[in-house]
RNA sequence: GGUCCCGUGGUGCAGUUUGGAGUGCACGCCGCCCUGUCAAGGCGGAGGCCGCGGGUUCAAAUCCCGUCGGGACCGCCA
């Protein structure tokens, strides 16, 4: 044994994980920090996990095992069959396929569940296959036992069944889960998860258990509510997230607590959304932002590291308004350019009339891609701009002598069309978009063309993480003219704003923060208010009065009086997380048994109705459906 | 709540535009043959409510309406 932490995906050890070479074989989409290039004479140095069964794993074996009588066990992935003399099956277990050579009649089929035992030896010349990490060695002289006899799976258990029916997929999800991908994902997702907690404890946070049965507290996302047979009537929540409870712990004295956390919302579900997702959850006290970012970004790179085998640069950041300004999205994907372009001073002076008196306008050059914009694409370009809530857009395509083939360059002068040319440093052959609005509404418009034209699948080329600080306090005003909360109504406002919070509020900036890979949010944090005077202050701002505050928080807000320390935390996805880093861009890919999108799961048919008699223990009734 | 895409032997597809016999391909499955294969090969065979319901038609996998299931997205996710 090793005193080093093994590679959670494949056991190796970080001598040789670096080093592995695919034991399942070449035609899998994804390696993880497999290279089949490298050299193979020192690949494996595995830990056997040697039961009163077995002595090796399959796919451990290599030529250094040769002569060695080994037992191995596992599935039968697939046979070859030379009439009644001579047979070859690959034995696969999780760690890959080793090839057996089987004399005389067995009835092995696939997905028999089967102990072999033979001498490792050297395939004869002419026989090595490169494509598998065994593929020098094969088992010879064979004991055949059968464990378990197996009818034929629905679908094959190899790289193919990732075209086949999710549906299929997730009925069968036992069988999905034997594949090399899924092994792969859930793998990684536990390297994440051992990396998180090691990264957690190392800077000294105590895991720390959080209930699963809460008061009910309606603000935000959908809650599952949970009927408590005691008191018919009244009921219990899941937790959304730990959030009240973790920022109790502080309260109490935790100073820096963690939790890999189960949160449950019941929102409508997504590629990137389940009901119930994983989060680390964490919170500090003492703290600034500075403190936490630091804390969160070293469980991060810690986790990437271990799956990928390479640490990240430290996380940049950008503040949230540089991100609209740029990108318009709070959540930037950083990986390509394409970032939106100050025009307004350009056309300050413009006879056109949709960008005359317009206080943004912004453009985005798409290199290259005049060709491929006909007029009907460009028409449904323009539709798009409009349901964003753009008046309108303006197209333009480069033409190869530099002018602008566009319905509108007959009401732009000369000069405006060679400024408008160098600011987005365009290019023969480039189309360019254009939105004249508010300022917010064409960085929305644009950041959203932006990524509808140029985002790469989220799996795709580097990791670019990013930190969005900075955000604004509140976005929007309810019907009542009253501030909406950006973050949740216990975020810290911005130390420089504070005095703006009553004369200004929609400029005021909060103390919160997200983390953001690949346009994907991985999860967002904040400082909070420890103080009571200040939590009203913004309870005043949001209409909340402090009768009406006790109600809806008081078992959150009374304990405040009794002396909180400064403090402040962040929660992110981990399964967000490790689909990213798996390469997958469904975060179902990495859940053992997720649920459909319509909240269902194929393979145990939930949800389902329930006996009378259980209704009437909790004293509920179901209503007859509605047509 | 909304928009779009997809439902054809166990699996993946073609066939749907322009209606004409469940017509076809690959894999898998079952049987036989085969002593160096490796997503083995050869021969033979079985397997279908064309998601479901209704309509149009002499005739529907195909056209129309509805519905169910899956997926992507918008709303929603403090």
């Amino acid at each position: 044994m090793r005193a080093r932490s093994r590679c959670a995906i494949c056991a190796a050890t970080p001598a040789s994980y670096a080093w592995r070479a695919p034991t399942f074989s070449t035609r899998s989409r994804r390696h993880l920090h497999d290279d089949p290039r490298r050299e193979r004479k020192e690949l494996f140095v595995s830990e056997t996990r040697a039961t009163t069964m077995r002595t090796d794993m399959c796919g451990a074996l290599r030529a250094t095992d040769a002569g060695r009588t080994v037992s191995v066990c596992g599935w039968v992935a697939r046979r070859r069959e030379h009439g009644e003399h001579l047979a070859f099956i690959d034995l696969r277990d999780h760690t890959g396929l080793v090839q057996c050579v089987i004399h005389g009649d067995h009835d092995l089929r696939s997905e028999y569940v089967a102990r072999i035992t033979g001498v490792v030896r050297p395939r004869p010349e002419g026989t090595v296959n490169a494509s598998l990490g065994t593929g020098d060695i094969e088992i010879q002289d064979c004991i055949v036992e059968i464990l378990a006899s197996a009818e034929p799976p629905p679908f094959p258990l190899d790289a193919r069944a990732d075209d086949v029916d999710e549906n299929v997929r997730l009925r069968f999800r036992y069988l999905d889960l034997r594949r090399e991908r899924l092994q792969r994902n859930l793998r990684a997702r536990a390297a994440v998860n051992s990396a998180v907690r090691r990264a957690m404890e190392r800077q000294g946070f105590a895991e720390v258990e959080t209930p699963m049965l809460m008061p009910s507290t309606p603000e935000g996302a959908r809650e599952f509510l949970v009927p408590s047979r005691k008191e018919p009537g009244s009921f219990y929540a899941l937790p959304q997230s730990p959030q009240l409870f973790k920022q109790l712990l502080m309260v109490g004295g935790f100073d820096r607590y963690f939790q890999i956390a189960r949160c449950l919302r019941d929102e409508d579900l997504r590629a990137d959304r389940q009901y119930e997702f994983m989060q680390l959850d964490a919170e500090m006290s003492f703290v600034d932002q500075d403190d936490v970012l630091a804390a969160i970004s070293e469980a991060v790179l810690d986790a990437a590291e271990a799956v990928t085998g390479e640490r990240p640069d430290a996380i940049p950041r950008i503040t949230w308004h540089e991100a609209m300004d740029r990108y318009g999205v709070d959540k930037p994907d950083l990986r390509f350019a394409m970032e939106l372009t100050e025009l307004t001073p350009i056309f300050a002076e413009t006879g056109f009339k949709a960008f005359a008196g317009a206080s943004s306008i912004k453009g985005i050059r798409v290199p290259g891609r005049a060709e491929e914009f006909g007029r009907s694409k460009l028409d449904a370009l323009t539709d798009r701009a409009k349901k964003l809530g753009a008046k309108g857009l303006v197209w333009m395509r480069v033409a190869a002598d530099g002018t602008l083939d566009s319905p509108v360059a007959k009401f732009l002068v000369e000069a405006e069309q060679q400024a408008l040319r160098d600011a987005l440093a365009a290019e023969p052959g480039d189309l360019l978009l254009v939105v004249a609005d508010e300022w917010a509404t064409s960085c929305e418009v644009l950041g959203h063309l932006r990524n509808d034209l140029g985002r790469p699948p989220v799996h795709k080329g580097p990791y670019k993480y990013v930190w969005v600080v900075d955000f604004p306090m509140f976005v929007g005003v309810s019907d009542a003219g009253i501030p909406k909360p950006g973050h949740h109504p216990f975020t810290r406002p911005h130390p420089d704003d504070i005095d703006k919070l009553e004369s200004d509020p929609m400029n005021v900036r909060s103390r919160a923060y997200d983390l953001v890979l690949n346009g994907w949010e991985l999860g967002s944090g904040s400082i909070r208010i420890h103080e009571p005077e200040l939590q009203q202050r913004i309870f005043n701002l949001l209409g909340i009065a402090p009768d009406e505050a006790m109600k809806r928080f008081g078992f959150f807000l009374t304990p405040f009086r009794y002396g909180a320390p400064p403090h402040g935390g962040f929660a992110f996805g981990i399964d967000r997380l490790v689909a990213i880093l798996a390469g997958e861009e469904n975060i179902r890919e990495v859940i053992a048994f997720p649920k459909t999108q319509s909240g269902t799961d194929p393979m145990t048919n939930s949800p389902t109705p329930v006996d009378a008699k259980q209704l009437l223990d909790l004293g509920l009734r179901v209503l007859p459906k509605v047509e």
